[in-house]
RNA sequence: GCCCGGGUAGCUCAGUUGGUAGAGCACAUGACUGAAAAUCAUGGUGUCGGCGGUUCGAUUCCGUCCCCGGGCA
């Protein structure tokens, strides 16, 4: 049985690759095949943000089914873990109907836990979680040189995230992280045919079209989007609540800094998080994944297979 | 016109009792295994406003001029 056609479309913010993605399931469909967007990003999948995360809106869509958009409600933080089990069943479901699923998005730890897999650690003790979290770095970092010092001395001290991930692992587990990473799980590479194309924009047009793209949302309704998400008082380390513009907005709304302030501090956000996207890119993702530096990608002639079968 | 501040990196500002300078941010480069729009690492940035003077040596002291604030007239 031949593997079945798996599109992916990933690039950074304001790129345009949502767009492509929705002309490649026009192109599929005029060949009488279904194509179906599916997001791989990890902050248009919170319900909360739909402005703010860019998420394309039903005229952008121009009728292309969508997948994974808005579907976590944000006071639940979806892992890469999670994202990929649902995508999972997505891709499949898609793929038994006789549709094409096209993936696009700028998350590059989820698109690589699809593909090959991620380390099989058990799920955390939420207690163990709460405290390591709430560990200065500090005294995380002392505690995980003492409980895995190899883990450890591979960290930077001030790498929060990093150590404190490490420390829950063993502490909840009772096993090294390296442990468990020793071997990836689930991933769907040997199973699909994958034809993949990373968009690389040149910097300085990119950097321009986050400016102009942040400042479009504050016009159409991401402050409204800000309030609403804070009247739920969700734990502000969720991840709906660290998504760029949320906290720059934040403090407009408590009076800390002017709408000017606001603008430019997420316009600036979203340029620093471009340049990790496009690092990323350029270096974690398979070398044979081919990179297209120009704005005009040629979507029909690098599909063709696609398009043909 | 006079009196105060001030002029140092792209920006905001430290600093040098005289030995040609430094933080944060920006920018650049990179890392990335369950919060990744997260987290972190590395790295330059430079006529120290101009011109003179004193000095072995001035960004620092002196003179003068220019520019930007504020005040008084």
């Amino acid at each position: 049985m031949p593997a079945l056609a798996l599109a992916l479309i990933a690039g950074p913010t304001a790129s345009g690759k949502s767009d492509l993605a929705v002309r490649l399931a026009l192109a599929l469909g005029k060949r009488g095949r279904r194509g179906v967007v599916v997001n791989a990003d990890a902050s248009q999948v919170y319900a909360d943000l739909a402005v703010l995360s860019a998420r394309p809106s039903v005229e952008e869509m121009q009728g292309v089914e969508h997948r994974l958009f808005g579907a976590w409600d944000g006071a639940n933080a979806c892992s890469a873990a999670d994202w990929a089990n649902a995508v999972k069943r997505e891709i499949a479901d898609i793929q038994t109907q006789g549709g094409v699923p096209i993936l696009v998005g700028g998350t590059g730890l989820y698109i690589r836990t699809l593909l090959d897999g991620i380390a099989p650690v058990p799920e955390i003790d939420p207690a163990v979680r709460e405290a390591v979290r709430a560990l200065p770095v500090a005294e995380a970092y002392a505690a995980l040189q003492a409980e895995d010092p190899e883990r450890a001395a591979r960290l930077d001290a001030g790498d929060t995230t990093r150590i404190a991930r490490a420390l829950e692992v063993v502490r909840s587990t009772g096993r090294p992280l390296t442990h468990w990473q020793s071997r990836s799980e689930g991933g769907i590479a040997g199973t699909v045919a994958l034809h993949a194309a990373v968009l690389l924009p040149p910097r300085q047009e990119l950097y321009h079209r986050c400016d102009t793209r942040f400042a479009r949302m504050l016009e159409s309704g991401a402050i409204e989007e800000v309030t609403a998400l804070l009247t739920r008082r969700l734990d502000p380390s969720l991840p709906v609540m660290r998504a760029i513009g949320v906290a720059e907005i934040a403090g407009f709304l408590r009076g800390e800094w002017s709408l000017e302030e606001a603008q430019s501090k997420g316009s600036q956000a979203t340029r620093n998080y471009v340049k990790r996207q496009f690092t990323w890119a350029k270096h974690q993702f398979p070398g044979d994944w081919q990179r297209f530096e120009s704005h005009d990608f040629p979507l029909e002639r690098y599909f063709e297979i696609l398009l043909l079968n």
